[in-house]
RNA sequence: GACCCCUUGGUCAAGCGGUUAAGACACCGCCCUUUCACGGCGGUAACAGGAGUUCGAGUCUCCUAGGGGUCACCA
């Protein structure tokens, strides 16, 4: 037992943002490859933004990439409840403890108030710092106020001078002025804690050892470990990750596009290119490998890989992986994700051997597949005559109608239709007739295809076709180069 | 604006005082070839700028610039 343990803190506001996915997946790695524990917590505080169903997708999402987890709401474990909506008393208790040292104080300023002084401030442009106005409140007032059921909320009163350093795995040693830290509110007036709170009342409570989480957090976790302090607490060690960016100013994020680790599946990315992809924006093993299975990034992965600043989603460089995936898949599981893809191109009925060969080398993300396919089904019959013309293929209208004329009955009568008879019959005409193989497949491929560029050969397509549908469109070709 | 952080090719990145500054994606060229793709080979392209420290700096220090983050009864 390393005592290592590490955790997951989503808000279930929705959806799982790449970003949020990556954290978690670090989050895990570090705590496998540590033979600590890895756990989930629920961060439901803020009762405005829970989204129905939002819970569901987070365990729908680290499950189906494997990023299980030791403890949780649904699991359980020995320092639950796993949800922060359950563990008020818990917050209380401890905010109780800090109004009684002194370290935090009940606070009866309005919302509006608030922002007036802010606006205020703003006016002058000078930054807003709460102004410890309700510190002087005397014991009587406090009570007085309570009992007449004023709302309040509880801030935390940050020492006016000195320093807090805090030191940062990733990062290294950071210090701030005190005086530039703010008396957050740790209760809302609703009685639930804000993230502040909550985050270090848990962290600690939960045992966690290493706190990994996004940067924006950088900034405020020298007011986290004064609240450790106050309440006596071993300070955790952190890991603050930087942010995955659309560009080098925008983070990526809902308006700029797909983000949500759903999204790319329902794009036709597979779930273990995503996962691969992500791992290494932001991390690298040191050496050149790129390919990782989930195991195999918890063997490699070391926070000594971590980069400090943030990494630009590059969509191109997921789409080459996902393509990696895709080709080293096995027959049978392409045909399984692709199944749906030819549904909807109307190709179902077609061999689905053939269809695997020509397609895994090329498709990059399976929502290609219709577009690709789809003159299978229907072809372009207006196609420009000018496609038989190919100066490498050593093709022309002429020599092209040669070949169709030749080749049309040739393939009619064929005992049989599949690729092997077809490239007999094709080539060894091409052999008797002491042509180059691409003289006689070219116009064909263009002929049973209507397009200059298609996957799969003519052969191929000529298989996939049958041959009713091949001799019908060679007919027509060969209509055409007769005009 | 204040405070904190970051800065190697277009992108992800290796490097951790001495290298011809890796590799991958993308891009370009060639080869293979039944078009495209795959695959193979090759190419273009980087240490943000300026001062130091040092025999020697992408690597250490400082400054400048640029970028990011925080400044909520959101997390």
């Amino acid at each position: 037992m390393s005592g290592i343990r590490t955790r997951f803190a989503p808000s279930p506001t929705g959806y799982m943002h790449i970003g949020n996915l990556r954290s978690a997946l670090y989050a895990f790695l570090f705590a496998r490859k540590n033979g600590g524990k890895f756990v989930l917590r629920i961060e439901d505080t803020d009762r405005d933004r829970e989204v129905a169903g939002a819970v569901a997708i987070i365990y729908d999402t680290l499950r189906a990439v494997g990023l299980y987890w030791d403890e949780g709401p649904d699991v359980g474990g020995a320092f639950g409840p796993y949800v922060q909506s359950e563990r008020k008393a818990l917050y209380s208790l401890h905010a109780g403890r800090l109004i009684k040292s002194g370290h935090a104080y009940f606070c009866f300023c309005t919302k509006e108030e608030l922002d007036a002084r802010r606006d205020a401030c703003a006016a002058r442009n000078e930054a807003f710092k709460y102004d410890k106005h309700c510190l002087r409140l005397s014991r009587h007032e406090i009570d007085a106020r309570m009992a007449a059921g004023q709302p309040f909320v509880i801030r935390q009163n940050i020492p006016a001078s000195g320093q807090t350093t805090f030191r940062d795995l990733l990062f290294g040693s950071i210090t701030v002025d005190n005086a530039t830290l703010d008396d957050n509110v740790l209760v809302k007036a609703d009685g639930m804690p804000t993230y502040n709170f909550a985050n270090v009342v848990d962290d600690h409570l939960m045992q966690i050892s290493h706190v990994m989480r996004g940067m924006e957090y950088l900034s405020s976790t020298p007011k986290y470990n004064l609240l450790y302090e106050a309440l006596g607490w071993e300070i955790p060690r952190y890991i603050h990750m930087p942010p995955i960016m659309k560009d080098t100013t925008h983070k990526l994020s809902k308006r700029t596009g797909d983000v949500s680790f759903q999204d790319f599946i329902a794009q036709g990315y597979l779930k273990e290119a995503v996962l691969n992809y992500i791992a290494l924006l932001g991390w690298s093993p040191g050496d050149d490998r790129e390919k990782f299975t989930l195991e195999e990034l918890i063997e490699a992965f070391d926070i000594k890989g971590m980069s400090k600043s943030p990494a630009i989603f590059d969509g191109a460089k997921l789409h080459w992986l996902n393509a990696a995936y895709i080709r080293a898949l096995p027959e049978n599981a392409f045909t399984a994700y692709a199944r749906p893809y030819y549904q909807q191109a109307g190709i179902a009925a077609m061999d689905e051997t053939i269809l695997a060969a020509i397609l895994r080398q090329r498709v990059e993300v399976f929502s290609q597949i219709p577009g690709m396919v789809a003159f299978l089904r229907q072809m372009d019959e207006n196609y420009d005559s000018a496609l038989f013309t190919n100066k490498k293929s050593k093709t022309d209208i002429t020599t092209s109608h040669t070949v169709l004329e030749a080749v049309l009955p040739a393939l009619e009568s064929l005992p049989k239709f599949d690729r092997q008879t077809l490239q007999d019959c094709l080539l060894g005409y091409a052999e008797k007739m002491g042509m180059k193989n691409g003289a006689v497949l070219w116009p064909v491929r263009i002929a049973v295809s209507g397009r200059m560029v298609t996957p799969g050969g003519a052969i191929e397509i000529l298989a996939l076709l049958g041959r009713e549908e091949s001799l019908r469109r060679l007919r027509l070709g060969l209509a055409k180069l007769t005009v």
